[in-house]
DNA sequence: CAGTTGACTTAGCAATACACAAGTCAGCTA
DNA sequence: TAGCTGACTTGTGTATTGCTAAGTCAACTG
């Protein structure tokens, strides 16, 4: 058995179309480097200090104020005042909707580090807070179905090029 | 609402606790760079060549081959010599099982995209093959509750520092 | 009103990541 | 045996990521 994907209609000549408009590449771009994802770790930690990403990130305060700024930018964190009583007013920052939706990327990334990169065991575990039981990241269909990789189709979508793939010939495809 | 997952136990006082041994953090090690994602996108489009990696994943000649080689080292990609009939001995590429269940990771990071950096729609779409159904990435506990961030509770697991959790004080949580 | 603290920025520099262009090399094919 | 092709490597240069160390600045606190 092998671990592809099965690809059809226009996607079949895989050299007929290009995927430079794919929302991983997108995805990358926004928060595909070691820094963000630490800190949107962080985030979802409940941290939401400034000083406190940098120290429990583990990444140096002008990386955290550079990485902190661009999640802001992109909408992924917001920045807000605050004030404690007796305290003067600093910054705070908070997972939006879009940056909480993130999470199972994480959760996949942990799932999978736990699996194959963590010979003593997981360091933390996620567990359903109702039920006790433990969390994992998986793929699923609207009908309720559990996937491996070899269950999938991958099809083209209304995204892509004109019409309604990224197909467009080797010299056409850019998006 | 907070998008916050419920720390409890040893993790409850965040200062207590370093997350260095984080399989986050070692997953990103291993598979963290823009590059080696786009080459693993390729490896489940069906990909097995070096020139279709570099073309497709659309990184230089160089860059592809330090991926390669990078994820071969780590046991995520296999290297293996075939011959077509008539012609002479190459090389190609294949997901281990290891590599293989990265997916969701990359399925999650496409969700993501596609709902949030995607205004035209998603590029392409995954479907289960059998039943023509979307396919979602999700979280969900073995009891078989769909959960959201907020249901979610971190534990120490065997794999933190000495007593079963990554705590320690500031000083000695080094692992 | 001096000191402290949170939230940054600036300066200077090393290490990655990546690009393009060109070169290598082995084994077919003509 | 000359040429082509797949699979790389080498060379060179830029951009990004990251670090440490130090500086700034406003608003509290003593």
């Amino acid at each position: 058995m092998d671990h592809t994907l099965q690809l059809t209609g226009l996607l079949r000549a895989r050299d007929a179309w290009s995927a430079d408009a794919c929302s991983i590449r997108r995805a990358l771009e926004v928060a595909g480097t070691r820094s963000a994802l630490l800190i949107l770790r962080e985030a979802f930690y409940g941290t939401t200090r400034f000083d406190d990403f940098a120290a429990r990130a583990q990444v140096s305060e002008p990386v955290a104020a550079a990485r902190l700024r661009e999640l802001v930018e992109h909408g992924l964190l917001e920045r807000e005042p605050y004030r404690e009583p007796g305290q003067r007013t600093r910054m705070r920052y908070k997972l939006t909707d879009c940056g909480a939706e993130l999470f199972p990327v994480l959760a996949a990334l942990m799932q999978w580090g736990d699996r194959w990169l963590a010979p003593a065991g997981p360091p933390v575990e996620l567990r359903h807070h109702d039920c006790d039981q433990p969390v994992r990241a998986e793929l699923r269909c609207d009908s309720g179905h559990q996937l491996a990789v070899a269950d999938l189709e991958l099809i083209a979508g209304p995204g892509g090029t004109r019409a309604g793939a990224q197909a467009g010939g080797r010299s056409g495809g850019d998006n």
